[in-house]
DNA sequence: GCGACAG
DNA sequence: ATCTTGTCGC
């Protein structure tokens, strides 16, 4: 059953959630603590780790909290922790940390009674660290608690102490893309309080980087470009993917997206990317076409349809024109390939990643 | 079109 | 976070 947001917190919470954080904020040690750490290969690095919580759609209590272990440098999946957990603090920004850790810090004590031998030797958190309001953020306060190395790295910048994603910024990051690996994020302060970081060549839109706990920012933005075969560091990428089909695995076709109102002939046909939505690099040699000897799974008819990627994906993927038993009437084609017969979508899985997307023209 | 707002 | 989709910028 789909349960609501809880609403804002009074005052009085947050007050005492910041109470927490400056209290907890002073055990945060933001410098190598490891000796792998110094080590320009990581020599003595083995498991990387990271964690994420995924949503339920439509559900804002409901969730997937993850923790993966990876080994390093390969970049395995060692260890998988996936569980339903229903939250109960709503997002509030700048307290995500009340949000989702309690759930992580279980993921990592059962992992250290249940498998001491596999606990990571640094966790990658969704999130930022010190670049916080109050110098605090999700990785920060995970690190504490578990006392793990920990490293923060978001999507987006947050803004604050002066940093704003503005002109100038922008700026900074096309000059990235040009040119360089990385550029500091400097506080009003005159501090430095986290990187933005090209993660691979061609990235498009930067990492923003910050110390969570036990590592100096350099060696925390090294390991971050070190663990990335896309733009999000593999181990937060697969705790993230995991956490997703453990959810769809577990409420199955519920879950599964409503058909979509019909395309016209002239939207199906493929065109360029939006801009910035290159983010994973073409594989070479997947390509995007109808399994071979493929038919519509029960319940639909109709030829396979060439769909838009989804958001992020320079990629394809499979739907099915026709009706769907359940949902009825129009021609439409599925917004993933959910629901398509298990064969059938792995290999749409696997046409994912489009080797010759054509690129947005960039206006000047 | 109000701006901001990690996940 | 979750959806989705032309985009850009003040």
């Amino acid at each position: 059953m789909a349960r609501k947001a809880a609403g804002r917190p009074p005052e009085e919470t947050l007050s005492l959630w910041k109470r927490e954080q400056a209290l907890l904020k002073t055990l945060v040690v933001d410098r190598d603590t490891e000796a792998w750490q110094r080590d320009p290969a990581f020599s003595g690095l083995q498991r990387v780790g990271g964690v994420d919580v995924s949503f339920v759609k439509g559900d804002s209590v409901s969730a997937c909290a993850s923790l993966v272990v990876l080994s390093y440098p390969e970049l395995e999946v060692m260890y998988e922790d996936c569980r339903m957990v229903s939250l109960t603090a709503p997002y509030v920004s700048g307290f995500l940390a009340f949000r989702e850790v309690p759930f992580l810090v279980d993921a990592v004590q059962q992992l250290r009674e249940k498998e001491p031998r596999l606990m990571p030797q640094v966790l990658f958190v969704d999130g930022n660290g010190v670049l916080h309001h109050r110098g605090f953020g999700v990785a920060c306060h995970l690190g504490v608690v578990t006392d793990l190395p920990c490293i923060g790295v978001a999507k987006k910048l947050l803004q604050v102490d002066g940093l704003e994603n503005n002109a100038l910024h922008k700026e900074k990051i096309r000059l990235l893309k040009a040119g360089g690996d990385s550029f500091p994020l400097m506080g009003g302060s005159g501090t430095v309080l986290g990187m933005a970081l090209k993660s691979h060549d061609h990235s498009t839109k930067p990492l923003y980087v910050s110390v969570g706990h036990k590592m100096s920012l350099e060696a925390a933005v090294r390991l971050t470009h070190g663990c990335c075969k896309f733009r999000i560091p593999e181990p937060v990428r697969q705790a993230d993917i995991r956490s997703r089909d453990y959810i769809r695995r577990t409420l199955g076709v519920q879950g599964a997206p409503a058909l979509r109102p019909e395309r016209s002939k002239k939207a199906q046909r493929p065109k360029a990317c939006p801009q910035g939505a290159s983010e994973e690099p073409a594989e070479d040699g997947k390509v995007c076409a109808p399994p071979p000897s493929s038919s519509p799974p029960p319940g639909w008819a109709g030829p396979p349809v060439l769909c838009w990627p989804p958001t992020g994906y320079k990629a394809l993927f499979l739907g099915w024109g026709g009706q769907s038993r359940d949902k009825g009437r129009a021609l439409g084609v599925l917004s993933q390939p959910l629901l398509l017969d298990p064969g059938l979508e792995a290999a749409a899985m696997e046409t994912r990643l489009f080797a010759n997307w054509p690129r947005a023209s960039r206006k000047q």
